[in-house]
DNA sequence: CTTGCAGTTGACAGCGCTGTCATCGCGGTT
DNA sequence: AACCGCGATGACAGCGCTGTCAACTGCAAG
């Protein structure tokens, strides 16, 4: 920057004025800056400026997959947001959900400096993870506000749009649902369980176990193989659309037909669920919308701005596809 | 630093020395250090750090999506690598392929003061995007050297391994193959595309024009109901799973069975692949190691070792499951 | 008892930038 | 004519850390 400053014959703190567009600098210096800039090749480094600002213009994100359709969704619309805002994004991946490590990952974002921090998948723990970071804020995407009072909660109303999911299968003459759900004790996959039960016991129907999977179409596979040994079952929701591939494909390799004999709802709404041999019906929602509303509330109190307790609730749609059905008369037996 | 210093009766350097794990310090002293470190609650600044040492211990990602089994993966299998040897992470997108988003990007990330950057997807312009990035090394994921030898290239052989998947196509039997190719001008899509090319060449057979999608499902949707129409077409291979899935879905609602009429390969082995109503026959490359690999050499060049030029080829598989058969004697029209 | 040397510690400068405050013109007021 | 106010500019300090080099220990060797 002392070199641009010589070049263009002025003082550092002008060249930083110019580079910061600050006003108050007469347009014909403006330019000479710039062009001194252009001759010098010269680039602003960030971690002096971050030195003395005590701002790095960065965002945190702690994720555990960048996998499945939900983080690598948001994943995407937080880059988005964030860039558009002048952020960048710093990526740190936790094996496991364990509290601890999500503590770890977000010390080292706050060594690292970072203005805020995100959250994408939170598990359960996260709410007991009550960890420090003072002076950053944090932003979780969950729907419920939960115990931690002063972290941003954003996320769409899963709970709500999986009771419909499962009365909307209830209305189609299901007896009961059976749900398979996603690793126990994360906020999503206990959001999602406990609209399932509240449907459930709303309606005044028997509500069997869960059975617990881990997001994976292989989880869905076994969970597929234990529900089609049960003559009972009609209809299953499950947490999310890769399980419900898994399922139907046990389901349909033990000799049932969905949705003849089973109807299978899922949700997440992937990039193939429209295309399958049997297209899915799922819950979709606006990941993109929720990326933005959260990272817009987060930067607001990064910047010190009144934080908009818009908390307009994000919708989410039911896709009705071809693998809902009404109930058989009388389900086939597996093979 | 000052403080802990101050508590610990020592001199600032002193203390500086036990965070960084330098030798000659006595034992005694370091205790003393780290229990002030303790009780301060001390965090070392990374942006004072990264002034002085001219280095961030972080690497840039651009991307252009996140949500695709390739990218996604290896972005996953980037961070695994760079955090174990004590990197972070910087994501950017791209929206666009285009040269001027890819340095733009770049250029962004350099300002940041990233030690190394890493490119996923190339597209075929990052060979032309010439974009000079003095001392800080690049990373292309890509399996042919390419143009740019100053950059490093790492990637499973793309071309060969497709070319061995339509010759166990022509092994079965058919008398040509069709391609739906991803995106024209990517790197991906063209390497695919060759090894398509020169399986068929190889045998003297004609060569189709290929069909191009952009990676979606919806796109594979399109390409089948143009191939569905087609009474020669006898055997597929897409550029990746999600469009060989629309595909499929394509043929069957014009009445053709997957693999009775048609046989249908795809590329990358998503998640779901296995668990499809048609168990998908695909080619799967360990992404993981293509990315550790990657990173592996990507710090050699950043922390000034000698970039052990092994260049070991990442194996890709064809793993065979149902979707794929011998022609029929004669093809069912469409509907 | 001196000398040398390795191991240990500290003083100080400076990385590249921005915030603060002083300074300098210039035109408009009194 | 003296004054004021404001826009434009610059001098300088200092953000929190590490690299350099000097200084100071104790101990073994001469």
């Amino acid at each position: 920057m002392a070199d641009v400053a010589r070049l263009a014959g002025v003082a550092q703190k002008t060249v930083s004025r110019v580079i910061n567009h600050e006003p108050n600098v007469r347009d014909e210096v403006r330019a000479r800056v710039f062009a001194a800039v252009e001759q010098a090749g010269y680039r602003p480094n960030a971690a002096a400026r971050a030195l003395v600002t005590q701002r790095t213009r960065t965002l945190g994100v702690v994720t555990m997959s960048t996998t499945f359709r939900g983080p690598s969704a948001i994943l995407a619309g937080v880059e988005a947001a964030a860039r558009e805002a002048g952020y960048s994004i710093v990526l740190t991946r936790t094996a496991t959900g364990e509290p601890r490590a999500i503590s770890e990952a977000m010390d080292s974002l706050v060594a690292r400096g970072v203005d805020g921090i995100v959250i994408l998948e939170p598990a359960e723990s996260t709410a007991t993870i009550g960890h420090e970071t003072p002076g950053t804020p944090v932003l979780l995407f969950e729907d419920r506000p939960g115990e931690s009072p002063e972290w941003i909660h954003v996320g769409a109303d899963d709970r709500g749009a999986c009771r419909e999911a499962v009365e909307y299968l209830l209305g189609l003459g299901h007896g009961t649902v059976h749900h398979v759900a996603g690793p126990a004790g994360w906020r999503t996959s206990d959001a999602r369980a406990e609209g399932w039960r509240a449907a459930l016991e709303g309606a005044r129907r028997i509500v069997p176990p869960a059975l617990a999977g881990d997001w994976t179409a292989a989880s869905g596979y076994a969970a597929g193989l234990a529900l089609a040994a049960q003559p009972d079952v009609t209809a299953v929701f499950c947490a999310n659309d890769d399980m419900a591939i898994g399922l139907i494909h046990a389901l349909e390799s033990r000799g049932l037909s969905v949705p003849g004999d089973v109807s299978v709802v899922g949700m997440d709404d992937t990039d193939v669920s429209a295309y399958l041999h049997t297209p899915l019906t799922t819950l979709a929602q606006d990941f993109d919308a929720i990326a933005r509303e959260g990272v817009e509330r987060l930067l607001d109190e990064v910047e010190g701005r009144a934080p908009e307790s818009r908390r307009e609730a994000v919708p989410v749609e039911l896709r009705v596809r071809a693998s809902t059905a009404p109930p058989p008369a009388k389900r086939r037996e597996a093979r």
